[in-house]
DNA sequence: AAAGTGTGCAACCGCCCGCGG
DNA sequence: GCCGCGGGCGGTTGCACACTT
């Protein structure tokens, strides 16, 4: 016995919809908005499954979507939130307005996949693929970098030295002002002129952001949201929970009661920075 | 010019989760 | 607490087109 359809198969088309299809969808939007995928097909006159409508809806026929090619900008976007958020495309396509899950999860697959490759960098840990065979050569390299925390109400930026680019990297942090250093590594790699830099340090972060050295700016949460934000800190919610991912299974909250909430304060550690929120809506380029 | 191969992307599939009864 | 439903998500497929031989 198996799951029962979502619809019924037998008198839906599926494949490539046609110009007429996506007219009766728009229009049917257009006069009722979205709502429930399920009777839409019929109410619209579609012989389409509603997950179908759906999918072409969201991905296709929606007046905000942003077509045309990834900007560089969007590409490095798409990496660091990859690095840290792995394959959560919904989430990574929640930072890039215009852009969908479906659209972003095909570009990484078929573009970035390929530059990372070429780069040398695993796309699937972002780490170095030949990690090891060059750790030797990086202990010569090593650099520290400081990187400052600021408090909530001013967001400060550290500049971090280095020999042949400058690497800008600010954090807000809702709760204290505090310092960490990591060891940032230059690496070069085969005949091309890009430098990554890999940070290697103790912490869980840094090994999943070998590209963290990449410009990057965290801006200070927006009023409201940094007032979530805030509350979450207080409730001492784990990263994931303050992403808005309450009860997610990757939610570290160890002591989190079935109603979601945390009993007790276990401090998310992320970057080493106990507490501290990260504001995903300000990434941004510099 | 034709056949073979590679690439990009829209669409599908199946699983998971939240919600309401 | 259990169950079914609907929506959402990530992985995968398959087709159309581009490129190579």
């Amino acid at each position: 016995m198996g799951r029962s359809p979502c619809c019924e198969k037998a008198h839906t088309n599926k494949g490539a919809w046609t110009k007429e299809e996506d007219d009766r969808l728009i229009s049917y939007i257009r006069a009722h908005g979205e709502g429930c995928w399920r009777s839409l097909p019929k109410a619209a006159g579609l012989l389409r499954c509603g997950k179908s409508c759906r999918l072409r809806w969201i991905n296709y026929l929606r007046p905000d979507l942003k077509r045309g090619n990834f900007t560089e900008e969007e590409d490095e976007l798409i990496i660091k939130l990859h690095s840290l958020l792995g394959n959560k495309w919904s989430l990574i396509a929640g930072r890039l307005p215009g852009r969908t899950d479906n659209e972003i999860k095909n570009y990484w697959n078929t573009h970035i996949r390929r530059k990372l490759l070429n780069r040398g960098i695993d796309p699937a840990t972002h780490r170095p693929i030949n990690e090891v065979s060059n750790s030797h050569s990086h202990s010569q390299n090593q650099e520290t970098v400081t990187i400052a925390i600021a408090a909530s109400a001013s967001t400060t930026t550290t500049t971090i030295p280095s020999s042949t680019t400058p690497k800008t990297i600010s954090f807000a942090s809702s709760i204290k002002q505090e310092q960490y250093h990591h060891h940032y590594h230059h690496h070069h790699h085969h005949n091309n002129h890009n430098h990554e830099e890999m940070v290697k340090g103790s912490n869980s972060v840094s090994e999943r952001c070998p590209d963290l050295n990449l410009e990057l700016t965290i801006s200070p949460p927006r009023q409201q949201e940094h007032d979530e934000a805030f509350k979450n800190t207080e409730r001492n919610l784990c990263f994931v929970c303050s992403l808005g991912l309450q009860n997610s299974k990757d939610c570290s909250c160890e002591n989190t009661s079935s109603s979601g909430k945390p009993t007790t304060a276990p401090a998310y550690d992320f970057l080493g920075l106990k507490s501290a929120v990260w504001d995903y809506t300000g990434l941004e380029m510099k």
